[in-house]
DNA sequence: GAATTTTTCGGAAGCGTTTTCGGTAATTTT
DNA sequence: AAAATTACCGAAAACGCTTCCGAAAAATTC
């Protein structure tokens, strides 16, 4: 069973390969019962069209190229799935390339992607200044380009984002009615995007209360457990640990809640937790994690679109879409379960 | 700035096309002092080669396609993770698809990876009928092909596998030797080929120990937490809960664990739990998880180095590497401490 | 029934590479 | 110094498809 291409259909049915390639284009100037003919010899030859070939002489491949930073902490995998499941309903595939939190990586991720001719990206970006500039050349070309969660608003594209600094105040609100006193964020890496919302979120909520320095900190993590793990060695060390905690994700609280409870501490009675980002875990783990839950499948279908539409319509105009999600208490921060939540 | 092809530098320097081809390929037949100039200039120019008309040319593209049922599960992700490290440092580029468990969805991605004109494709297949065959004539026409993790024995490519049997047989006896009587294995789909061996190494164990059929059971589930709550719904309903569960994977023994302690039950006091396929949360979860590690990575790699042999070296044996992992006994499944563990 | 329009199709160029073949020019051999 | 190699390079075909252009055939108009 060898490989037919259009040239053998074309032979067989004494047709040039033009009448061929019309029949599959579903062009109009060829008649009804020739196209028929084609297809179904084509099918019962068991032909294929090169997808290769047809990118090449199209000049565009039907594959949307997605980056994101890992795929390892749930969240990105379930964009993945998303966007794969969504695109390839609309005729396209995905490659998908993840930049390891690199930026550098990131920047031959997508000059990867864009050498093998993807109709546009969706990129949830790992910033740094050579691709800042990068990307505002590729934007400028014309190149199709959404931001997903992530984005670096000096870049004139489409954006779809999560409302982090409402639902950061949220939670952290949350955790100051419960009675929290001396709360501290474990907030990810400070110059990603997301990370900076969730501070401002944070400290909105710490000023409308009237909270003073000395009673929160900001600390610096991962995005990892172990390296919430490794913030609550130092804080033992240190003999510095608070009431409350509110964590980047949940993988961080599990881990900071991990290393408190071998070294003694109760959660919630002695610790309360809060996560973002909900992941399947954060209902299976004791005790439950509140977590702030995004619509990801959602904001990645989202993404999609915009992309597909800039892409049919190249000088529509940019938007930025803000998504909501919401917030699930459960028992890793709630202190007395007769204080309103929030 | 537009895209440069090779036909742009040829006529800049005045040298014919083939001789900027024979540049970059680094042929023989070509002055060291030119191929160093084209060099020169197609950096400066910011050319990049068009892989595209490359693989059309070359009827090869240096991509390889992988398919995974999911990567939801952490596992899989990890796999493909490890799989791009790898293939990357050797030339080439992944193309991730994933099955979502349907043979059929599966049998589409193939498809359309071989239509891309992957060089080669690792496997972790959905196996059913249709794809079967499709897999037997695609490697009778000597399509490189590597399973990894499941395999269908019938097809003879080249297989990565974890040794099931053996490690499912140890963590089983783990629990036997502790002193649990009555044991449940939920054992994910039975026709999936990880899950069968599993239940062998379960009812090695159980026979070597001369456990009677009524004291053990082997309970179909999925391979996801909320399957895993599901049985136990069950199992509460009919007020048949044993004394330890074996479970096909972590996410399910989470799901159990969470709806016994939902329910009054204490692990491991009252029902001690072992998983598989180790994952992060092991460690984290309260009581910590017992599960087998496997070498995920390792066996990744395995598998690429195996496919890329086999693309090199047509006809090369096949050949099945077995892996073997550990058994990390966590609190979990420990009654007794000063019982031997295995 | 001739002129015009419409339908349907083939030829050929083009997409950006690689590769074969052959031909100079330079080098080595005698 | 003529003959034989060797080093280097250009022309052109090929990969499998799309698409433009023009032409033949059919249908329509007058």
């Amino acid at each position: 069973m060898k490989h037919f291409t259009i040239k053998d259909i074309a032979d067989k049915l004494n047709v040039s390969i033009s009448t061929v390639s019309r029949a599959f284009n579903n062009k109009y100037d060829i008649k009804e019962e020739t196209k028929a003919l084609i297809l179904k010899t084509a099918k019962d030859m068991g032909y294929h069209p090169n997808p290769i070939a047809k990118s090449l002489s199209k000049k565009r491949s039907s594959n949307i190229g997605v980056v994101v930073p890992e795929f390892i902490n749930e969240y990105y995998s379930e964009i993945v799935i998303a966007l794969q499941n969504f695109l390839i309903s609309k005729g396209y595939q995905i490659l998908v390339m993840q930049s390891d939190e690199d930026e550098e990586q990131e920047l031959m991720n997508v000059q990867t992607l864009i050498n093998n001719m993807v109709d546009g990206l969706i990129i949830a970006p790992t910033i740094g200044r050579k691709n800042i500039q990068y990307y505002q050349s590729k934007v400028k070309e014309g190149y199709p380009i959404v931001f997903l969660n992530r984005i670096e608003a000096s870049i004139p594209v489409s954006k779809v984002i999560f409302n982090n600094v409402k639902w950061s105040f949220f939670a952290t609100e949350h955790l100051i009615r419960q009675g929290y006193k001396k709360i501290y964020h474990l907030s990810g890496y400070k110059d990603l995007s997301v990370s900076y919302e969730r501070i401002q979120g944070f400290k909105k909520a710490m000023k409308k209360h009237h909270i003073i320095e000395d009673n929160y900190k900001i600390i610096e993590t991962g995005l990892l457990a172990k390296e919430g793990m490794e913030v609550i060695e130092d804080l033992i060390f240190h003999h510095d640990i608070p009431d409350a905690f509110f964590c980047v994700n949940d993988m961080v609280a599990l881990g900071a809640i991990k290393k408190l409870k071998d070294n003694g501490y109760r959660v919630p009675e002695d610790v309360a937790f809060v996560g973002f980002t909900e992941t399947r875990i954060a209902e299976l783990v004791t005790p439950q994690l509140s977590s702030v839950k995004q619509p990801t499948c959602e904001m990645a279908k989202k993404a999609g679109e915009m992309l597909l539409n800039r892409i049919n319509n190249p000088n529509a105009e940019t938007e930025t879409i803000v998504f909501n999600g919401e917030f699930n208490i459960r028992k890793s921060s709630v202190k007395d379960a007769s204080i309103p939540p929030i």
